[in-house]
DNA sequence: CTGTTAGCGCATTCAG
DNA sequence: CTGAATGCGCTAACAG
């Protein structure tokens, strides 16, 4: 005998009732009697009935279900923002549909794209489709907004004026232009920044700005592209810019994500032998938990975790017809130990 | 006029067919006219439609959600171990529902508990529950056996024999035997074991075979335990525990997670000034992606991913009716920097 | 307040 | 191979 999901008619079989009444007893502010109800809820009870959320969207016009995508949920940063969503989520009563980009490392397997991911949570009928990673072209934001679907795209670029995509976006240019003035008060003069060669706009800006910021105090700086958003690239950044001689004398690096400016600091530390912050001084983008371990002690600029949360659920929560909207979240620089302490008054 | 989704009626109007040859043209080996097919998918095209998997599962017996409990998901080998497992779910055509047992910060908000969790996830009619954290009560086990849906507990104690739950275990004891050995063929003396105060059996088996293998060699072991699985725990344990003086004079110690060990190892290491591996040498377990960073280099037992995931693929897809399974993992020491080379050959 | 009726979107009988 | 009919589990509009 095959075990088998209860279902209202059982219930209300048991409990003497009609099945809509079996219904209302599970509608908050539905008209049932309180007795009824209690029978009702009794009967549940005995029986191990629940409500199938799958049958009741059938219904309602939104179903419960939060697609999010995202690739890289190994890293650090990436997983604790991840990690905040889902349980703000939960907290709502939504709950949390997860497609992952992660390539398939078997043989033969085909690269995970964003469109047939997308195309996935539309076949669960997600209420909204959260994107953490990859750059959401036009058309996929005009597909799901074409059944009704929003998209929430955090730390993405921005798709075409007037598509239905709410963008949440932390200030990546402000702090770009931190980490500048904050490695110029420290002294430093010759810059590099690291970062990958991802598609997304965020980390372009976050070096754009840093690279303008330093070019208005007379500094070029050394922009260092290679490879995806991982301690690997740090690494290897690192080996390149500071190799042997460092004719350059590389005295300050900024590193587009907390995972890169790590790795590049340690390398710089233990492998190269190069003091930091005296010789060399870091700054991380993220504050991702890892950064504030007493090993890394990075500074770096922090977006605020519950700030970005805050306003990724507030965009998810808001009617469906309400206006796309942008917020910003604002960032700010925590000091560390990677950096050389400030030569008198920090710059304007 | 409000965006709706696309339905097998509106593709059968347009299409000229009924609404079951439009399902039947969405079903693999149902029998349709290859020129029907065509003109449906077509006109599916066209209108943008595609299957409401949430209604297709009210016919079948089961979905194609597997629900995954966890906690703690910004944990380095947690989230890898969540990364792994969603990426390989979805190459199956499975798709992830998550529950966050991570507790709401928010003031008066209640601790979430496991039953509930399992309770949200029935109500998804999901075909396997996977728990990645807490302990499953024996009645929770019940309870999805009741409804027909299988668990799969990883590194979670197992419930009483004859309940319906799949178990994958990392080789605890003999992760706890290999530290052992290996701290005292480089000549430790002085023992520790660090664990957090979690209620799971996996990181207390870890422990005491680690104990039990250091009492074969006629040593005792120091046994710290405090907090949650934390970074911070390390940190506290080494503080504790190598304090000024430190009469007993630690020189090894076994962190039963890497995130402890290397909070221990980092604390000592730069806060006590305490030279790794040449004064203490310490060893983790899980090996996660940050242990082999080049800041770390943490020697560490490793339960191989790869294995884990499969293993618990493996269970996931197993019949419905199959027997219930117990999978161990294998696990082996990964060298790196944080003991002293073994002296003379390794013990038995 | 209650039961009856009619869908929600789909898959699967059953005749033809 | 096809369409009509039935049912999956639930909710909502409708009379009573």
């Amino acid at each position: 005998m095959e075990p088998r999901f209860v279902t209202a008619a059982d219930v209300a079989r048991r409990a003497g009732v009609s099945r809509s009444a079996v219904s209302r007893a599970f509608t908050p502010g539905a008209s049932v009697a309180p007795e009824t109800r209690a029978r009702v809820l009794e009967a549940a009870e005995a029986l191990g009935y629940r409500v199938n959320r799958l049958a009741r969207t059938l219904h309602r016009d939104r179903s419960d279900l939060v697609g999010i995508i995202g690739a890289n949920l190994g890293n650090p940063y990436i997983s604790a923002q991840f990690d905040a969503l889902s349980a703000a989520l939960q907290a709502e009563g939504l709950q949390t549909l997860l497609v992952n980009l992660r390539p398939d490392p078997r043989p033969g397997a085909e690269a995970p794209d964003l469109g047939r991911a997308v195309e996935r949570l539309l076949e669960y009928r997600v209420r909204t489709v959260v994107l953490l990673s990859g750059a959401a072209p036009d058309e996929l934001v005009r597909l799901c907004a074409a059944n009704g679907v929003r998209m929430v795209l955090i730390n993405r670029p921005a798709p075409a004026a007037g598509a239905l995509a709410d963008v949440i976006d932390s200030d990546a240019a402000g702090g770009g232009r931190l980490a500048a003035r904050r490695l110029i008060a420290a002294g430093c003069r010759q810059l590099a920044v690291v970062l990958s060669e991802s598609r997304t706009s965020a980390k372009l800006a976050r070096a754009d700005a840093f690279c303008a910021e330093a070019a208005r105090a007379g500094l070029t700086v050394r922009r260092w592209t290679q490879g995806p958003n991982s301690y690997e690239t740090g690494v290897a950044a690192a080996r390149s810019l500071l190799a042997e001689g460092d004719p350059a004398r590389i005295d300050g690096i900024f590193g587009v994500t907390d995972e890169i400016a790590l790795g590049a600091m340690n390398t710089a530390r233990h492998e190269l032998g190069l003091a930091v912050p005296e010789r060399l001084s870091v700054i991380g983008f993220d504050d991702a938990p890892i950064s504030g371990w007493s090993s890394h002690r990075l500074t770096t600029v922090r977006q605020s975790l519950r700030a970005l949360t805050a306003a990724t659920l507030e965009a998810i929560l808001s009617p469906a017809d309400a206006a796309v909207s942008h917020r910003a979240i604002a960032v700010d620089l925590v000091e560390r130990g990677s950096v050389a302490p400030a030569r008198g008054p920090a710059p304007t």
